[in-house]
DNA sequence: AGGAAGATGCAACTTTGTTGCAAAATATTT
DNA sequence: AAATATTTTGCAACAAAGTTGCATCTTCCT
């Protein structure tokens, strides 16, 4: 993983340094998407805010992740996958928030259906939230 | 409208306050989401931020308003439509976000597409938000 | 009109996000 | 491997956004 981090970095021209290392780990292992706070506490004791916000906004402008947008003014991240270039996402999939556990997971599966705007409108970007129980919830039933 | 305030409220056992009726006059209004700041401009001098935020906060529990997310993490509000009841929307729509004038509208004759999540899940509610030009932005082209 | 319940405004506070600059770490050159 | 140039980081100070407790004022009901 260690190397697969160091590719990252590398393959987008950026230093390889503690912050962005940590933050890169902690998305590798996630497998969904985090929030900001997220990222603050878990690396809190050794990188200061400041340094956990502008990596991020460097990650963002690489193209490294994207921010997902969700209903309660939280802001998500998530890692992009490959044909993501600087500037230009190709983030074309479902995102799926669960009321339950409030995980967030990239459904890189289920696709954006292509839909039709009334004359006169330009759509440049596309985005689909849904909100429910996730596998792992819905199989717990209960809860 | 001022009769239609009246019923919204009442209809939601709250009683008729300056605030509020103010601030569904701004929604009725508008015919389109507003954002939180919008809504604390044009109220700021007869109301206290924190009635603002209050307000917003009802409205968002009775199911009067629901909130849209949208890329940039800016949270808007707009009005629901009539089944919306409390605690259980239906805002079934696209809404649509002009990345020139930064109006964001209810797009009531675009419905979301039914998609297919992958198995486990269970779906509640799905939003879709569209950015891009709205038909008076994409009209007046060099803008 | 009078009293109970609810809404408002104020002040103080927390949380979230931003900026400039000096110090430290990383990369590059020789 | 050392010296230099370039980035990155942490700090401090600040700005913006959102929250809470409480006293005061409105609204509603009889």
């Amino acid at each position: 993983m260690q190397e697969t981090i160091q590719n990252i970095l590398k393959k987008n021209l950026l230093s390889i340094t503690g912050s962005r290392v940590k933050i890169l780990e902690l998305f590798l292992a996630q497998n969904g998407a985090l929030a900001h706070g997220d990222i603050e506490k878990r690396t809190g004791e050794k990188f200061d805010r400041v340094t956990v916000y502008r990596t991020l906004q460097v990650f963002l402008n690489k193209g490294i992740i994207h921010s997902i947008p969700t209903a309660d003014n939280s802001v998500l991240y998530a890692l992009c996958k490959d044909d993501c270039a600087e500037g230009h996402h190709h983030d074309n999939h479902v995102h799926f928030v669960c009321d339950n556990c409030g995980n967030t997971v990239c459904m890189d599966e289920v696709t954006v259906p292509l839909i039709k705007l009334p004359n006169g409108y330009e759509m440049r970007q596309v985005e689909m939230v849904v909100s429910g129980r996730c596998k792992v919830c819905a199989a717990g039933k209960g809860v």
